[in-house]
DNA sequence: CCCCAGGCCGCGC
DNA sequence: GCGCGGCATGGG
């Protein structure tokens, strides 16, 4: 298996000079600092909200929480279940979200919680599966766990000819990275977005930044 | 019309 | 442990 350190700290470091940083996760700080609220519960309202769904419509869905002055944790737990459903829906899966939001804001608070909590705490929560627990212990929590998702293992699959379970991809890519917080949030963030612009499903080579570092031409 | 998007759960095996 | 159906909206 060519899995070398180099190697995927050459990808991460092409793919950094050729997209930028992406600085995520995106939240708007402006508001929190209005309502006096954490930034932090965004990213994990966020991430229950992104399962399986176009980033354009979980903004959507932020955009109703704001505009109620619902983004907390606070504004999900007094708010009834139906209410809530309402202001999600264009998120998708909106009955499962709107309990799984519920579920996370009542054992993440207060979301200091997210320093010290275990990542065995976090999948106990019912709709907080693999992805979803690493997002939140590296976007909010500041820890180094590397985030595993479909794009993910598209381009590992296509670049280093590796496939994997979620837990045997993100051991490989900790094993093989320097222990760096700000590398691990801004290499996931890099990959979803090599993923969106070259290494789709028909993905394009020809005119592909790390074609020369990758196995499938 | 089709397929897809920053997954997860519950089930059968 | 792995594979599968269900969950739902909005865009291409």
């Amino acid at each position: 298996m060519r899995s070398s350190r180099s190697e995927l700290l050459e990808v991460y470091e092409t793919l950094l000079n050729a997209y930028g940083e992406q600085n995520w996760w995106p939240v708007d700080l402006r508001y929190h600092r209005e309502m006096g609220s954490d930034p932090r519960e965004e990213i994990v309202i966020g991430a229950i909200l992104t399962q399986n769904t176009a980033w354009k419509n979980v903004e959507r869905a932020l955009d109703n929480l704001k505009r109620a002055k619902l983004l907390s944790f606070e504004g999900i737990l007094k708010t009834p279940v139906g209410k809530l459903q309402e202001l999600i829906r264009p998120s998708g899966y909106y009955r499962q979200k709107a309990e799984r939001l519920k579920n996370v804001a009542e054992f993440l608070n207060p979301v200091s919680s997210v320093e010290k909590i275990s990542r065995e705490e976090l999948l106990d929560i019912k709709g907080v599966g693999r992805e979803t627990a690493d997002a939140v212990l590296l976007y909010a929590g500041n820890r180094p766990f590397f985030v595993i998702d479909a794009y993910t293992k598209r381009i590992v699959k296509r670049v280093f000819g590796i496939e994997g379970s979620y837990e045997g991809l993100r051991r490989w890519f900790e094993d093989n990275l320097p222990k760096d917080i700000k590398l691990y949030k801004e290499f996931h963030a890099l990959l979803d977005e090599h993923a969106k612009r070259f290494c789709r499903k028909k993905p394009a080579c020809d005119k592909c930044p790390i074609n020369h570092l990758c196995t499938q031409p």
